[in-house]
DNA sequence: AACTCGACCAACCGCGGGCCG
DNA sequence: GCGGCCCGCGGTTGGTCGAGT
């Protein structure tokens, strides 16, 4: 049986308000309340559904509402949230005041998401990508390694180009030490004609790490995974000096958290937003999910990465208490 | 100048839970 | 206990704008 509608599709207008219909749903709910949104359209005269007139309250009209851009403070605020609390947009959006679960959420999946994923961060675990890339590694047959490398660089795509041009970008960091944003982002360091060098850098390195790993003892193959969260996956990642970079500190220690620096990767950049969710989900099926083995491997990790966080939280830091 | 493409955000959709008769 | 109604929530879509070509 199919769910009632919550309102006559006929009579009823749709898109984008005008400042007339929001003038006449503030001013009835000024007068009136919002005790029943189902009459509310009717009683204030608008050809609106009464959800359509609540969303448009609760997200644009209410008077203490928020309309400029997010602070830093909020935007951490909302990913340390989001790294306990996962997708609960609404309780996150409560802990920031005059701002609505939709705002919470458009901002996640338009800018923290990528901002994330550039700084190397996974960001559905709160993970470094690298620390995801070792587990995986360490739980899989020696047959599958070598699939292992072709999988990482197309879901971690992003991590790599950013491990490979940290000591540009470290350089060019140091220039901004006063807490200012610098402009240029990763990409701005990589000439086009290097990237398909990288690549290859990229997919040489890979594969003789994986290798060596896999030549190891089992009991030397655990990167680290002690909660930290600077990874030591660099430390297996080091088939010769070049390639040696290490993930910064995120955040860990309260210092040296580059939050406020754009260090998105081309890839992150040039990708439309809704083309990224659908590429990260065919990557995900159709590269780790293929390969039997990963996928026990991916849910090992999520139990791991469950029991740690990026930054810790203070109860006492919430306006709401979070149930 | 025209076109394309990505970013952004308002709005929609459908589901689930709570309340009430 | 059941069904209908209302509301809140999270996922998704579509329109608009601006930058790049």
């Amino acid at each position: 049986m199919g769910r009632v509608p919550c309102c006559e599709k006929e009579n009823v207008k749709r898109g984008q308000w005008t400042p007339e219909e929001d003038h006449k749903l503030s001013s009835y709910i000024a007068q009136h309340g919002t005790r029943n949104w189902r009459l509310i359209p009717k009683h204030a005269s608008l050809q609106r559904c009464g959800k359509s007139c609540r969303l448009r309250w609760t997200n644009y009209l209410r008077p203490d509402l928020k309309h400029g851009q997010f602070s830093e403070a909020e935007e951490q605020t909302i990913v340390t949230l989001h790294s306990v609390l996962g997708n609960r947009w609404s309780v996150i959006a409560a802990q920031l005041p005059g701002r609505t679960d939709n705002d919470v959420k458009n901002h996640w999946n338009t800018k923290l998401k990528k901002k994330l994923s550039g700084m190397g961060i996974d960001p559905v675990t709160h993970k470094p990508f690298s620390h995801l890339i070792s587990e995986i590694a360490t739980t899989l047959a020696p047959s599958q390694v070598p699939h292992l490398a072709e999988a990482a660089l197309g879901c971690f795509k992003d991590e790599m180009l950013h491990l490979l041009t940290r000591k540009r970008m470290g350089l060019e960091l140091h220039q901004f030490s006063d807490g200012t944003s610098p402009v240029n982002t990763a990409s701005t360091f990589i000439k086009n004609e290097e990237k398909d060098e990288t690549i290859q850098k990229i997919k040489y390195g890979l594969s003789r790490a994986i290798k060596e790993t896999d030549e190891l003892p089992l009991t030397n193959k655990n990167w680290d995974t002690t909660g930290g969260t600077s990874s030591n996956f660099s430390g297996a990642f080091q088939p010769d000096a070049e390639f040696h970079y290490g993930l910064p500190s995120l955040g860990d220690d309260g210092d040296a958290t580059p939050w406020g620096q754009n260090m998105c990767t081309d890839s992150a950049r040039i990708t439309g937003d809704r083309q990224v969710i659908r590429m990260n989900k065919k990557s995900n099926n159709e590269s780790i999910e293929d390969s039997e083995g990963l996928r026990e491997a991916r849910e090992a990790s999520e139990i791991f990465n469950a029991e740690c966080v990026l930054w810790d939280l203070q109860s006492e830091d919430l306006i709401n208490p979070i149930v």
